[in-house]
DNA sequence: TAGTGGTCTAGACCACCTA
DNA sequence: AGGTGGTCTAGACCACTAC
């Protein structure tokens, strides 16, 4: 096993046994060199694959330290359950204002030729354009999540979507007015690396990947109403939803 | 911006969009080395940068290639679903033997003293075992996740659980056959980098983020008889479901 | 302003696989 | 056998920020 690998395991035990709690500060690279006979080069890269693991963080000049990290809770499902509404304040808001967090978004709304990804599943032809309500929520001014709502233009044009505004009732229930009621949703989540922009956009450390979680809106009749691209950074959150078993599914599992 | 970010950038540039297609070489370290008239080490560091975003892949010695990344569905629903059984095949065997492509698995079953998490969720005092089995999946020799599934040893011992073998009709209907029907599913969702034990396990390569997919079974009266944590490498994975509008829910969105 | 990490250079030797 | 990436050394200068 090559050096740097060997000094990378050992911090890495000493921060997953809990010798080195969040918070702690590693040593130095000048530490490691003297401590291992190494050349920095080679400190470096042990603790830049620690870095690189999202395990650390460097605190330019104060050193490298244990990164801390706890999850919040991000539930799809809230879509369809019943929420207290406060008035003037959208679901994302009214939420987490309740926890003693403080929640605050920007919102920014154009009207675009959507990404193709959009495009396909809101089966638009080519030059068909949509309103997209681009959202980055924060929590006591930390960036939580990134949240882009894309609706064909036929639909959302001269509605309330079109302002860049939170909407406290919700998109949907501004749509199912004008006859559109979302009654399913397709979820898909996806696992990687962020790019340059996310990592911008979100003021990502290295190594935090984040999940990109896809949901389409359909109507009763199977219209696609809705697409929404909600890009969540992987240390800020956890991704959970609840299954019931339908009266017609038998009792089986994997 | 650093020189090697430049670099980075150039060359991701040109991987998202589509000038460099999946499977195309890279230039050599020497080639950048000229080309951008750098040290071999700043070159590589740009390169290591695309390696630990997982877009390129080392193949030594025939140089660094544009990684293909072709992700498969996973679907936590499919447990509350009726499926085509064949015969001594479970769930996953089944499912993708229909698709072309080759599915195994690799089953170990043990006893043991759960995790804290796993203990947490399934209620156990301390000193109380449970029974795990422990799968990896492969499609076309291919690792492509794994399943550790956690039972109390009350509620499985003496039963086709404890077989290291596939379980056709699924565990869970083993369970609902003992008096102990899964009604309720809980899933929690984590994104993260892979521990060193799940990257040897799953062969993954750098730059490769993980969906740590927990799903605790709950009985009608609450009960959680079973928990299953599954290991999904971000670049072999699509996780979808699919929610329906109950009617007593209001008609509204975030 | 001292000390930290961030960047970069210019060399060296090695292991490995492909041709 | 030759070329590739993998590793490592020994230096240098810089930018930032806590003190």
């Amino acid at each position: 096993m090559p050096v740097w690998q060997q000094i990378a395991e050992e911090l890495r035990a000493g921060i997953t046994d809990g010798s080195l709690p969040p918070g702690t500060r590693l040593p130095t690279e000048a530490d490691l060199t003297e401590r291992y006979q190494v050349a920095r080069n080679t400190a470096r890269q042990a603790i830049s694959a620690l870095v690189n693991e999202g395990l650390v963080i460097a605190a330019r000049p104060r050193g490298y330290f244990v990164r801390d990290r706890r999850p919040l809770e991000y539930r799809p499902q809230q879509e369809f359950r019943p929420r207290p509404l406060s008035p003037e304040m959208d679901v994302f808001l009214a939420e987490h204002s309740a926890t003693g967090r403080e929640p605050m978004q920007t919102i920014e709304v154009a009207i675009v030729e959507p990404p193709t990804d959009v495009k396909r599943r809101l089966r638009l032809a080519d030059g068909e354009f949509t309103v997209v309500r681009r959202r980055v929520r924060y929590l006591d001014g930390e960036p939580y999540n990134t949240n882009d709502s894309y609706f064909p233009l036929s639909l959302a044009q001269d509605s309330e979507i079109m302002r860049p505004d939170d909407i406290a009732r919700g998109a949907n229930q501004v749509l199912a007015e004008k006859g559109f009621l979302q009654v399913r949703a397709l979820d898909e989540i996806y696992v990687r690396m962020p790019t340059p922009i996310e990592t911008q956009r979100l003021q990502l450390g290295p190594g935090t990947p984040v999940a990109y979680h896809v949901v389409t809106g359909f109507t009763e009749d199977g219209r696609p109403i809705r697409v929404v691209l909600n890009v969540l950074p992987g240390d800020r959150h956890v991704i959970a939803f609840e299954r019931l078993r339908l009266p017609s599914d038998p009792a089986e599992a994997p």
